[in-house]
DNA sequence: CGTGCCGTTGAACTTGGTCAAACGGTGTGG
DNA sequence: CCACACCGTTTGACCAAGTTCAACGGCACG
Protein backbone atom coordinates (compact mmCIF):
# COMPACT_ATOMS: atom_id res chain seq x y z
CA UNK A 1 0.00 0.00 0.00
CA UNK A 2 3.00 2.66 0.44
CA UNK A 3 5.03 1.50 -2.00
CA UNK A 4 4.65 4.38 -4.02
CA UNK A 5 5.24 6.71 -1.07
CA UNK A 6 8.71 4.04 -0.68
CA UNK A 7 9.29 4.62 -4.31
CA UNK A 8 9.14 8.01 -4.20
CA UNK A 9 11.69 8.19 -1.29
CA UNK A 10 14.33 6.21 -2.40
CA UNK A 11 15.09 8.80 -4.85
CA UNK A 12 16.83 10.82 -2.64
CA UNK A 13 16.38 9.32 1.18
CA UNK A 14 16.49 5.17 0.79
CA UNK A 15 14.52 3.97 3.89
CA UNK A 16 15.55 0.87 5.89
CA UNK A 17 13.16 -2.13 6.68
CA UNK A 18 13.11 -0.86 10.46
CA UNK A 19 12.55 2.56 9.59
CA UNK A 20 10.09 1.17 6.87
CA UNK A 21 8.17 -0.84 9.57
CA UNK A 22 7.59 2.26 11.71
CA UNK A 23 6.33 4.33 9.04
CA UNK A 24 3.60 1.52 7.96
CA UNK A 25 3.07 1.13 11.35
CA UNK A 26 1.66 4.71 11.63
CA UNK A 27 -0.91 3.88 8.72
CA UNK A 28 -2.15 0.44 10.19
CA UNK A 29 -5.72 -0.33 9.56
CA UNK A 30 -6.51 3.08 9.48
CA UNK A 31 -7.10 3.00 5.36
CA UNK A 32 -9.99 5.32 4.20
CA UNK A 33 -11.75 5.63 0.97
CA UNK A 34 -13.90 8.62 -0.69
CA UNK A 35 -15.82 8.85 -3.10
CA UNK A 36 -14.72 10.99 -7.08
CA UNK A 37 -15.15 14.37 -6.54
CA UNK A 38 -15.82 14.57 -2.66
CA UNK A 39 -14.10 17.44 -0.28
CA UNK A 40 -12.05 16.64 2.44
CA UNK A 41 -12.26 19.95 3.91
CA UNK A 42 -13.38 23.48 3.05
CA UNK A 43 -11.95 26.40 4.04
CA UNK A 44 -12.18 27.72 7.54
CA UNK A 45 -12.59 24.22 8.64
CA UNK A 46 -10.22 23.28 11.61
CA UNK A 47 -7.17 21.96 10.88
CA UNK A 48 -7.40 17.76 10.18
CA UNK A 49 -4.23 15.33 10.69
CA UNK A 50 -1.87 15.11 7.86
CA UNK A 51 -2.74 11.96 4.99
CA UNK A 52 -0.43 10.03 2.72
CA UNK A 53 -2.45 9.19 0.02
CA UNK A 54 -2.74 5.40 -0.94
CA UNK A 55 -4.69 5.19 -4.33
CA UNK A 56 -6.54 7.95 -6.60
CA UNK A 57 -5.60 11.59 -6.49
CA UNK A 58 -7.11 14.48 -4.29
CA UNK A 59 -6.24 18.13 -4.87
CA UNK A 60 -6.21 21.32 -2.50
CA UNK A 61 -8.23 24.29 -4.50
CA UNK A 62 -9.49 27.87 -4.03
CA UNK A 63 -13.46 28.47 -4.96
CA UNK A 64 -13.93 31.84 -5.81
CA UNK A 65 -16.81 33.53 -5.06
CA UNK A 66 -18.45 33.37 -8.61
CA UNK A 67 -17.68 29.97 -8.66
CA UNK A 68 -14.31 29.29 -10.50
CA UNK A 69 -11.56 27.36 -9.00
CA UNK A 70 -8.36 26.96 -9.16
CA UNK A 71 -6.57 24.15 -8.08
CA UNK A 72 -3.42 25.12 -6.32
CA UNK A 73 -1.77 21.27 -5.60
CA UNK A 74 -2.38 18.25 -6.91
CA UNK A 75 -1.87 14.74 -4.74
CA UNK A 76 -0.79 11.25 -6.25
CA UNK A 77 -0.45 8.22 -4.31
CA UNK A 78 2.79 8.28 -2.21
CA UNK A 79 2.06 12.34 -1.64
CA UNK A 80 1.34 13.96 1.56
CA UNK A 81 -1.60 16.33 1.97
CA UNK A 82 -1.11 18.60 5.30
CA UNK A 83 2.51 18.90 6.14
CA UNK A 84 2.74 22.87 5.89
CA UNK A 85 -0.70 23.00 8.00
CA UNK A 86 0.51 21.92 11.36
CA UNK A 87 0.57 25.91 12.34
CA UNK A 88 -2.55 26.91 11.51
CA UNK A 89 -5.52 26.97 13.34
CA UNK A 90 -8.35 27.20 10.28
CA UNK A 91 -7.61 26.00 6.90
CA UNK A 92 -7.22 28.54 4.55
CA UNK A 93 -8.17 26.40 1.36
CA UNK A 94 -10.05 23.34 0.91
CA UNK A 95 -8.99 20.34 -0.66
CA UNK A 96 -11.19 17.21 -2.70
CA UNK A 97 -10.77 13.73 -4.24
CA UNK A 98 -10.30 13.85 -7.85
CA UNK A 99 -10.99 10.33 -8.33
CA UNK A 100 -12.08 7.30 -6.27
CA UNK A 101 -9.56 7.96 -2.94
CA UNK A 102 -7.89 6.05 -0.65
CA UNK A 103 -5.56 7.43 1.98
CA UNK A 104 -4.65 7.32 5.77
CA UNK A 105 -4.25 9.16 8.73
CA UNK A 106 -1.52 10.30 10.40
CA UNK A 107 -1.66 11.58 13.83
CA UNK A 108 1.00 14.14 14.03
CA UNK A 109 1.53 12.71 17.57
CA UNK A 110 2.84 9.48 16.48
CA UNK A 111 4.82 10.39 13.50
CA UNK A 112 6.99 13.43 16.27
CA UNK A 113 7.43 9.95 18.13
CA UNK A 114 8.54 8.05 15.16
CA UNK A 115 10.47 11.19 13.55
CA UNK A 116 12.46 10.92 16.79
CA UNK A 117 13.76 8.07 16.59
CA UNK A 118 14.32 7.39 12.82
CA UNK A 119 16.17 10.83 11.75
CA UNK A 120 15.85 9.79 8.07
CA UNK A 121 11.99 9.57 8.67
CA UNK A 122 12.19 13.27 9.38
CA UNK A 123 14.94 13.75 6.58
CA UNK A 124 12.79 12.02 3.75
CA UNK A 125 9.98 14.29 4.79
CA UNK A 126 11.67 17.73 5.03
CA UNK A 127 12.40 17.00 1.19
CA UNK A 128 9.24 15.89 0.04
CA UNK A 129 8.23 19.01 1.10
CA UNK A 130 11.00 20.84 -0.37
CA UNK A 131 10.23 19.09 -3.78
CA UNK A 132 6.48 20.20 -3.45
CA UNK A 133 7.86 24.14 -2.73
CA UNK A 134 9.89 23.21 -6.40
CA UNK A 135 6.45 22.09 -7.69
CA UNK A 136 4.54 25.02 -6.33
CA UNK A 137 7.53 27.23 -7.84
CA UNK A 138 6.75 25.85 -11.81
CA UNK A 139 3.33 26.66 -11.17
CA UNK A 140 4.09 30.05 -10.36
CA UNK A 141 6.07 30.29 -13.50
CA UNK A 142 4.19 28.25 -15.83
CA UNK A 143 1.08 30.38 -14.83
CA UNK A 144 2.78 33.77 -15.08
CA UNK A 145 3.91 33.53 -18.36
CA UNK A 146 3.40 30.60 -20.41
CA UNK A 147 0.96 29.98 -23.22
CA UNK A 148 -2.06 27.84 -22.97
CA UNK A 149 -0.14 24.97 -25.12
CA UNK A 150 2.59 25.09 -22.44
CA UNK A 151 0.88 25.05 -19.39
CA UNK A 152 -0.50 22.41 -20.38
CA UNK A 153 2.35 20.61 -22.03
CA UNK A 154 4.19 21.24 -18.74
CA UNK A 155 1.85 19.97 -16.22
CA UNK A 156 1.66 16.67 -18.31
CA UNK A 157 5.48 16.44 -17.98
CA UNK A 158 5.20 16.97 -14.44
CA UNK A 159 2.58 14.16 -14.17
CA UNK A 160 4.21 11.59 -16.54
CA UNK A 161 7.50 11.73 -13.75
CA UNK A 162 5.51 12.49 -10.93
CA UNK A 163 3.80 8.95 -11.33
CA UNK A 164 7.46 7.60 -12.88
CA UNK A 165 8.59 8.49 -9.54
CA UNK A 166 5.96 7.14 -7.63
CA UNK A 167 6.38 3.13 -9.82
CA UNK A 168 2.86 3.58 -11.46
CA UNK A 169 4.11 5.33 -14.83
CA UNK A 170 4.46 2.38 -17.71
CA UNK A 171 7.30 3.29 -19.83
CA UNK A 172 5.70 7.07 -20.99
CA UNK A 173 1.98 6.04 -20.15
CA UNK A 174 0.06 6.65 -16.90
CA UNK A 175 -3.05 7.08 -15.23
CA UNK A 176 -4.97 10.25 -15.33
CA UNK A 177 -7.98 10.61 -13.49
CA UNK A 178 -8.42 14.12 -13.77
CA UNK A 179 -11.14 15.78 -16.63
CA UNK A 180 -10.82 18.69 -18.71
CA UNK A 181 -12.19 20.90 -16.70
CA UNK A 182 -10.03 19.48 -13.93
CA UNK A 183 -7.03 20.61 -16.02
CA UNK A 184 -8.25 23.76 -16.43
CA UNK A 185 -8.65 24.81 -12.88
CA UNK A 186 -5.29 23.56 -12.21
CA UNK A 187 -4.06 25.61 -15.47
CA UNK A 188 -6.25 28.85 -15.15
CA UNK A 189 -7.77 28.11 -18.21
CA UNK A 190 -11.21 27.36 -19.44
CA UNK A 191 -12.81 24.63 -20.32
CA UNK A 192 -13.21 25.24 -23.63
CA UNK A 193 -9.27 25.98 -24.03
CA UNK A 194 -8.28 23.10 -22.62
CA UNK A 195 -10.24 21.43 -25.01
CA UNK A 196 -8.92 22.85 -28.34
CA UNK A 197 -5.41 22.61 -26.81
CA UNK A 198 -5.46 19.12 -25.74
CA UNK A 199 -6.70 18.27 -29.38
CA UNK A 200 -4.04 20.55 -30.67
CA UNK A 201 -1.31 18.42 -28.61
CA UNK A 202 -2.98 15.20 -30.17
CA UNK A 203 -2.69 16.05 -33.45
CA UNK A 204 0.84 17.30 -32.75
CA UNK A 205 1.41 13.49 -32.16
CA UNK A 206 2.64 14.58 -29.15
CA UNK A 207 0.33 12.48 -26.70
CA UNK A 208 -2.68 10.24 -26.76
CA UNK A 209 -5.32 10.75 -23.87
CA UNK A 210 -8.40 8.31 -23.72
CA UNK A 211 -10.28 6.88 -20.69
CA UNK A 212 -8.64 8.13 -18.18
CA UNK A 213 -4.74 6.60 -19.47
CA UNK A 214 -1.91 9.25 -21.12
CA UNK A 215 0.41 8.12 -22.98
CA UNK A 216 2.98 10.60 -24.02
CA UNK A 217 4.04 9.72 -27.55
CA UNK A 218 7.01 12.47 -28.31
CA UNK A 219 8.51 13.39 -25.19
CA UNK A 220 11.13 14.89 -26.47
CA UNK A 221 9.44 17.25 -28.28
CA UNK A 222 6.68 17.67 -25.36
CA UNK A 223 9.87 18.66 -23.10
CA UNK A 224 10.88 21.33 -25.18
CA UNK A 225 7.59 23.12 -25.84
CA UNK A 226 6.88 22.83 -21.85
CA UNK A 227 10.23 24.27 -21.17
CA UNK A 228 10.07 21.52 -18.91
CA UNK A 229 13.43 20.66 -17.11
CA UNK A 230 13.09 17.84 -14.92
CA UNK A 231 15.22 18.46 -12.65
CA UNK A 232 13.41 20.68 -9.81
CA UNK A 233 11.59 17.37 -9.11
CA UNK A 234 15.30 15.39 -8.01
CA UNK A 235 14.41 12.04 -9.32
CA UNK A 236 17.56 10.92 -8.87
CA UNK A 237 18.86 7.80 -11.07
CA UNK A 238 15.24 6.40 -10.82
CA UNK A 239 13.57 7.35 -14.49
CA UNK A 240 17.06 7.96 -15.90
CA UNK A 241 15.49 6.50 -18.93
CA UNK A 242 12.64 8.85 -18.81
CA UNK A 243 14.86 11.84 -18.54
CA UNK A 244 17.63 10.24 -20.98
CA UNK A 245 14.68 10.53 -23.79
CA UNK A 246 13.28 13.42 -23.30
CA UNK A 247 16.84 15.06 -23.63
CA UNK A 248 17.14 13.71 -26.69
CA UNK A 249 18.03 15.14 -29.50
CA UNK A 250 16.00 14.97 -32.70
CA UNK A 251 16.20 12.11 -34.89
CA UNK A 252 18.76 13.00 -37.69
CA UNK A 253 16.65 10.54 -39.97
CA UNK A 254 14.25 12.65 -40.34
CA UNK A 255 13.93 16.28 -40.67
CA UNK A 256 13.26 17.74 -37.53
CA UNK A 257 9.25 18.42 -36.84
CA UNK A 258 8.44 21.89 -37.68
CA UNK A 259 6.65 23.30 -34.20
CA UNK A 260 6.45 26.94 -36.16
CA UNK A 261 2.81 26.00 -37.49
CA UNK A 262 1.25 25.52 -34.13
CA UNK A 263 0.66 28.00 -31.62
CA UNK A 264 3.02 26.61 -28.91
CA UNK A 265 5.44 29.22 -28.49
CA UNK A 266 4.82 32.08 -26.22
CA UNK B 1 19.39 43.60 12.86
CA UNK B 2 17.59 40.54 13.45
CA UNK B 3 13.94 42.66 14.52
CA UNK B 4 12.31 42.08 11.37
CA UNK B 5 12.79 38.54 12.00
CA UNK B 6 12.00 38.09 15.42
CA UNK B 7 8.75 40.48 15.44
CA UNK B 8 7.43 38.15 12.75
CA UNK B 9 8.29 35.20 14.90
CA UNK B 10 6.22 37.07 17.99
CA UNK B 11 3.00 36.17 15.30
CA UNK B 12 3.34 32.38 16.25
CA UNK B 13 6.18 31.00 17.94
CA UNK B 14 7.50 33.35 20.28
CA UNK B 15 10.97 33.38 21.12
CA UNK B 16 12.73 33.76 24.57
CA UNK B 17 16.11 35.85 25.15
CA UNK B 18 18.46 32.91 25.22
CA UNK B 19 17.05 31.51 22.17
CA UNK B 20 17.20 34.80 20.08
CA UNK B 21 21.14 35.17 21.50
CA UNK B 22 21.20 31.34 19.77
CA UNK B 23 19.90 32.39 16.88
CA UNK B 24 22.02 35.67 16.27
CA UNK B 25 24.92 34.09 17.19
CA UNK B 26 24.82 32.25 14.17
CA UNK B 27 24.93 34.98 11.70
CA UNK B 28 27.61 37.14 13.77
CA UNK B 29 29.43 39.77 11.86
CA UNK B 30 28.88 38.19 9.10
CA UNK B 31 26.72 40.49 7.33
CA UNK B 32 26.95 40.87 3.60
CA UNK B 33 26.20 43.67 1.19
CA UNK B 34 25.32 43.63 -2.25
CA UNK B 35 24.03 46.60 -4.73
CA UNK B 36 20.53 46.70 -6.19
CA UNK B 37 19.78 43.89 -9.20
CA UNK B 38 22.53 41.86 -8.38
CA UNK B 39 21.92 38.12 -8.87
CA UNK B 40 22.50 36.02 -5.72
CA UNK B 41 23.04 33.06 -7.77
CA UNK B 42 21.84 31.70 -10.58
CA UNK B 43 19.60 28.15 -12.07
CA UNK B 44 22.36 25.93 -12.23
CA UNK B 45 24.58 26.94 -9.42
CA UNK B 46 25.87 24.57 -6.40
CA UNK B 47 23.54 25.34 -3.61
CA UNK B 48 24.28 28.02 -1.43
CA UNK B 49 23.99 28.45 2.39
CA UNK B 50 20.64 29.60 3.98
CA UNK B 51 20.15 33.28 4.19
CA UNK B 52 18.52 35.92 6.53
CA UNK B 53 17.23 39.02 5.07
CA UNK B 54 18.67 41.99 7.22
CA UNK B 55 17.61 44.64 5.28
CA UNK B 56 15.73 45.25 1.88
CA UNK B 57 14.11 42.91 -0.84
CA UNK B 58 14.94 40.23 -2.40
CA UNK B 59 13.40 37.32 -4.64
CA UNK B 60 13.78 34.11 -6.33
CA UNK B 61 12.91 33.99 -10.78
CA UNK B 62 12.59 31.99 -13.10
CA UNK B 63 14.29 33.49 -16.62
CA UNK B 64 12.92 32.23 -19.81
CA UNK B 65 14.74 31.64 -23.01
CA UNK B 66 13.41 34.51 -24.41
CA UNK B 67 14.26 36.96 -22.19
CA UNK B 68 11.28 37.26 -20.02
CA UNK B 69 11.02 36.25 -16.21
CA UNK B 70 9.03 35.22 -13.40
CA UNK B 71 9.27 36.28 -10.35
CA UNK B 72 8.19 33.14 -7.79
CA UNK B 73 8.91 34.39 -4.46
CA UNK B 74 9.52 37.33 -2.52
CA UNK B 75 11.80 37.93 0.54
CA UNK B 76 11.85 40.80 3.16
CA UNK B 77 13.55 41.65 5.92
CA UNK B 78 13.22 38.98 8.53
CA UNK B 79 13.05 36.46 5.61
CA UNK B 80 14.99 33.34 5.21
CA UNK B 81 15.90 32.37 2.01
CA UNK B 82 16.74 28.45 0.50
CA UNK B 83 15.29 26.62 3.64
CA UNK B 84 14.02 24.25 1.24
CA UNK B 85 16.94 23.58 -0.94
CA UNK B 86 18.84 21.93 1.50
CA UNK B 87 18.05 18.51 -0.30
CA UNK B 88 18.74 19.37 -3.85
CA UNK B 89 22.28 19.83 -5.94
CA UNK B 90 21.99 22.75 -7.75
CA UNK B 91 19.94 25.61 -8.10
CA UNK B 92 16.67 25.07 -10.43
CA UNK B 93 15.87 28.86 -10.46
CA UNK B 94 18.13 32.08 -9.72
CA UNK B 95 17.77 34.84 -7.42
CA UNK B 96 18.47 38.26 -7.00
CA UNK B 97 18.60 41.55 -5.09
CA UNK B 98 15.78 43.84 -5.40
CA UNK B 99 16.95 47.22 -4.10
CA UNK B 100 20.44 47.24 -2.16
CA UNK B 101 20.51 44.11 0.27
CA UNK B 102 21.92 43.68 3.31
CA UNK B 103 21.84 40.02 4.42
CA UNK B 104 23.62 36.77 6.55
CA UNK B 105 25.00 33.55 5.50
CA UNK B 106 23.72 30.92 7.75
CA UNK B 107 25.66 27.25 7.72
CA UNK B 108 23.66 24.57 8.00
CA UNK B 109 26.11 22.74 10.53
CA UNK B 110 25.72 25.59 12.98
CA UNK B 111 21.87 25.96 12.25
CA UNK B 112 21.48 22.41 12.74
CA UNK B 113 23.30 22.21 16.59
CA UNK B 114 21.05 25.18 17.64
CA UNK B 115 17.76 24.11 16.26
CA UNK B 116 19.11 20.49 18.26
CA UNK B 117 19.38 22.30 21.39
CA UNK B 118 16.39 24.86 21.29
CA UNK B 119 13.48 22.89 19.72
CA UNK B 120 11.74 26.19 19.51
CA UNK B 121 13.86 27.20 16.82
CA UNK B 122 12.79 24.43 14.64
CA UNK B 123 9.38 25.00 15.19
CA UNK B 124 9.75 28.46 14.08
CA UNK B 125 11.28 27.97 11.29
CA UNK B 126 8.68 25.14 10.30
CA UNK B 127 6.17 27.32 10.97
CA UNK B 128 7.98 30.45 8.40
CA UNK B 129 8.37 27.88 5.58
CA UNK B 130 4.54 26.74 6.03
CA UNK B 131 3.51 30.70 5.75
CA UNK B 132 5.81 30.69 2.77
CA UNK B 133 3.77 27.55 1.21
CA UNK B 134 0.72 29.56 2.65
CA UNK B 135 2.11 32.07 0.32
CA UNK B 136 3.06 30.22 -2.69
CA UNK B 137 -0.77 29.04 -3.16
CA UNK B 138 -2.13 32.34 -2.99
CA UNK B 139 0.14 33.17 -5.86
CA UNK B 140 -1.03 30.82 -7.81
CA UNK B 141 -4.41 31.23 -7.52
CA UNK B 142 -3.95 35.06 -8.11
CA UNK B 143 -1.72 33.96 -11.46
CA UNK B 144 -4.81 31.70 -12.68
CA UNK B 145 -7.92 33.18 -11.53
CA UNK B 146 -7.95 37.07 -11.09
CA UNK B 147 -7.71 39.75 -13.05
CA UNK B 148 -4.54 42.12 -13.61
CA UNK B 149 -6.42 44.52 -11.41
CA UNK B 150 -7.00 42.31 -8.91
CA UNK B 151 -3.41 40.43 -9.17
CA UNK B 152 -1.88 44.22 -8.12
CA UNK B 153 -4.19 45.00 -5.40
CA UNK B 154 -3.15 41.16 -3.86
CA UNK B 155 0.06 41.94 -3.73
CA UNK B 156 -0.06 45.32 -2.44
CA UNK B 157 -2.11 43.75 0.78
CA UNK B 158 0.32 40.48 0.71
CA UNK B 159 3.48 43.02 1.26
CA UNK B 160 1.59 45.71 3.31
CA UNK B 161 1.01 42.59 5.65
CA UNK B 162 3.93 41.33 5.29
CA UNK B 163 5.87 44.33 6.19
CA UNK B 164 3.33 44.95 8.86
CA UNK B 165 4.06 41.80 10.23
CA UNK B 166 7.96 42.99 10.14
CA UNK B 167 7.37 45.85 11.96
CA UNK B 168 8.17 48.02 8.60
CA UNK B 169 5.04 49.35 8.18
CA UNK B 170 3.81 53.15 9.22
CA UNK B 171 0.31 52.46 9.78
CA UNK B 172 -1.51 51.62 5.99
CA UNK B 173 2.37 53.08 4.61
CA UNK B 174 5.31 50.84 3.43
CA UNK B 175 8.36 51.07 1.38
CA UNK B 176 8.29 49.29 -2.15
CA UNK B 177 11.64 48.94 -3.37
CA UNK B 178 10.49 47.14 -6.73
CA UNK B 179 9.71 49.29 -10.12
CA UNK B 180 6.84 48.62 -12.31
CA UNK B 181 8.57 46.06 -14.19
CA UNK B 182 9.61 43.69 -11.30
CA UNK B 183 5.72 44.37 -10.07
CA UNK B 184 4.63 42.74 -13.84
CA UNK B 185 7.23 39.72 -13.22
CA UNK B 186 5.65 39.00 -9.89
CA UNK B 187 2.35 38.79 -10.93
CA UNK B 188 3.06 37.78 -14.97
CA UNK B 189 2.16 40.90 -16.70
CA UNK B 190 3.29 43.53 -19.02
CA UNK B 191 5.04 46.62 -17.57
CA UNK B 192 2.90 48.71 -19.90
CA UNK B 193 -0.42 46.56 -18.08
CA UNK B 194 1.12 47.31 -14.77
CA UNK B 195 1.40 50.95 -15.18
CA UNK B 196 -2.43 51.31 -16.65
CA UNK B 197 -3.33 49.08 -13.10
CA UNK B 198 -1.24 50.79 -11.07
CA UNK B 199 -2.49 54.27 -12.73
CA UNK B 200 -6.40 53.09 -12.06
CA UNK B 201 -5.81 52.22 -8.35
CA UNK B 202 -4.42 55.18 -7.73
CA UNK B 203 -6.93 57.23 -9.86
CA UNK B 204 -9.10 55.46 -7.74
CA UNK B 205 -7.78 56.51 -4.42
CA UNK B 206 -7.24 53.10 -3.51
CA UNK B 207 -3.09 53.86 -3.16
CA UNK B 208 -0.23 56.32 -3.71
CA UNK B 209 2.95 55.46 -5.01
CA UNK B 210 5.81 57.52 -5.01
CA UNK B 211 9.55 57.31 -4.62
CA UNK B 212 9.37 53.71 -3.64
CA UNK B 213 6.47 54.38 -0.85
CA UNK B 214 3.43 53.42 -0.97
CA UNK B 215 0.45 54.15 0.72
CA UNK B 216 -2.93 51.85 1.07
CA UNK B 217 -5.25 54.98 1.04
CA UNK B 218 -8.43 52.57 1.41
CA UNK B 219 -7.17 49.42 2.54
CA UNK B 220 -11.53 47.91 3.02
CA UNK B 221 -11.55 48.74 -0.89
CA UNK B 222 -8.82 47.22 -1.96
CA UNK B 223 -9.07 44.44 0.02
CA UNK B 224 -12.56 43.70 -1.22
CA UNK B 225 -11.42 44.31 -4.78
CA UNK B 226 -8.82 41.74 -4.27
CA UNK B 227 -10.49 39.19 -2.63
CA UNK B 228 -7.75 39.24 -0.19
CA UNK B 229 -8.17 37.49 2.93
CA UNK B 230 -5.06 38.03 5.33
CA UNK B 231 -6.01 34.58 7.31
CA UNK B 232 -3.44 32.58 5.36
CA UNK B 233 -0.19 35.14 6.61
CA UNK B 234 -1.04 33.90 10.12
CA UNK B 235 -0.54 37.33 11.78
CA UNK B 236 -1.62 36.65 15.03
CA UNK B 237 -2.55 39.55 16.81
CA UNK B 238 0.40 41.49 15.57
CA UNK B 239 -2.00 43.05 13.51
CA UNK B 240 -5.12 43.42 14.15
CA UNK B 241 -5.29 46.72 13.82
CA UNK B 242 -5.12 46.88 10.38
CA UNK B 243 -7.33 43.65 9.52
CA UNK B 244 -9.90 45.09 11.45
CA UNK B 245 -9.63 47.86 9.31
CA UNK B 246 -9.67 46.03 6.54
CA UNK B 247 -13.03 44.35 6.93
CA UNK B 248 -14.71 47.40 7.96
CA UNK B 249 -17.77 47.72 6.48
CA UNK B 250 -17.82 50.67 4.26
CA UNK B 251 -19.02 54.32 5.91
CA UNK B 252 -22.51 54.91 5.74
CA UNK B 253 -22.71 58.13 6.23
CA UNK B 254 -21.56 58.25 2.60
CA UNK B 255 -22.67 56.03 -0.37
CA UNK B 256 -20.28 53.17 -0.75
CA UNK B 257 -17.72 53.48 -3.72
CA UNK B 258 -19.56 51.88 -6.88
CA UNK B 259 -16.59 49.40 -8.20
CA UNK B 260 -18.52 48.52 -10.94
CA UNK B 261 -17.29 51.20 -13.43
CA UNK B 262 -13.67 50.23 -12.63
CA UNK B 263 -12.51 46.98 -14.51
CA UNK B 264 -11.71 45.44 -11.34
CA UNK B 265 -13.68 42.46 -11.19
CA UNK B 266 -12.86 39.18 -12.89
C1' DC C 1 25.29 67.87 -21.38
C1' DG C 2 24.56 63.43 -23.00
C1' DT C 3 22.96 58.66 -21.71
C1' DG C 4 20.07 55.34 -19.93
C1' DC C 5 16.49 53.65 -17.20
C1' DC C 6 11.88 53.98 -15.74
C1' DG C 7 7.36 55.40 -16.22
C1' DT C 8 3.70 56.84 -19.48
C1' DT C 9 0.78 56.87 -23.53
C1' DG C 10 -1.42 55.36 -28.00
C1' DA C 11 -2.69 51.97 -31.52
C1' DA C 12 -2.86 47.51 -33.58
C1' DC C 13 -2.98 42.92 -32.59
C1' DT C 14 -3.49 38.11 -30.21
C1' DT C 15 -4.75 35.03 -26.91
C1' DG C 16 -7.89 33.12 -24.42
C1' DG C 17 -12.71 33.80 -22.32
C1' DT C 18 -17.73 33.70 -22.76
C1' DC C 19 -21.90 32.12 -24.56
C1' DA C 20 -24.47 28.74 -26.71
C1' DA C 21 -25.44 24.60 -28.88
C1' DA C 22 -24.52 19.89 -30.38
C1' DC C 23 -22.45 15.40 -29.57
C1' DG C 24 -21.52 10.97 -27.28
C1' DG C 25 -21.22 7.68 -23.72
C1' DT C 26 -23.41 5.86 -19.51
C1' DG C 27 -26.61 4.81 -16.10
C1' DT C 28 -31.58 4.63 -14.87
C1' DG C 29 -36.34 3.83 -15.17
C1' DG C 30 -40.21 2.40 -17.91
C1' DC D 1 -34.81 -3.28 -24.89
C1' DC D 2 -35.47 1.50 -25.51
C1' DA D 3 -36.18 6.38 -24.02
C1' DC D 4 -34.33 9.67 -21.42
C1' DA D 5 -31.43 12.45 -18.53
C1' DC D 6 -26.96 13.63 -17.23
C1' DC D 7 -22.30 14.72 -17.62
C1' DG D 8 -18.10 15.57 -19.93
C1' DT D 9 -16.35 16.72 -24.48
C1' DT D 10 -16.48 19.21 -28.79
C1' DT D 11 -17.37 23.04 -31.96
C1' DG D 12 -18.45 27.81 -33.64
C1' DA D 13 -19.03 32.83 -33.22
C1' DC D 14 -18.16 36.70 -30.84
C1' DC D 15 -15.89 39.45 -27.28
C1' DA D 16 -12.54 41.39 -24.03
C1' DA D 17 -8.40 41.49 -21.45
C1' DG D 18 -3.86 41.93 -21.93
C1' DT D 19 0.38 41.95 -25.16
C1' DT D 20 3.32 44.02 -28.39
C1' DC D 21 5.42 47.71 -30.69
C1' DA D 22 6.71 52.25 -30.74
C1' DA D 23 7.47 56.71 -29.18
C1' DC D 24 8.02 60.26 -25.67
C1' DG D 25 9.01 62.57 -21.09
C1' DG D 26 11.34 62.97 -16.77
C1' DC D 27 14.84 62.12 -13.61
C1' DA D 28 19.30 60.38 -11.99
C1' DC D 29 23.90 59.78 -12.95
C1' DG D 30 28.34 59.98 -15.10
Amino acid sequence: MLNPLFTKLDCKIPLGAEERTALAGLIQSKARRLPARQDLYVEGDAISPMRIILDGWACRYDQLADGRRQIVELFLPGDIMGQDCQFADRQDHSACSISTLSYALISRNELDAVVQQFPAIRQALLWDSSVAAAIHRQWIRSLGRLSATQRIAHLFCELLYRSARAGLARGTTFDMPMGQRDLGDARGLSTVQVNRTVQLLRSAGLLEWRRRVVEIADLPRLTRIAMFRPHYLELGSTCELLVSQSSTQPDSTRPPPDDRDLPLFR
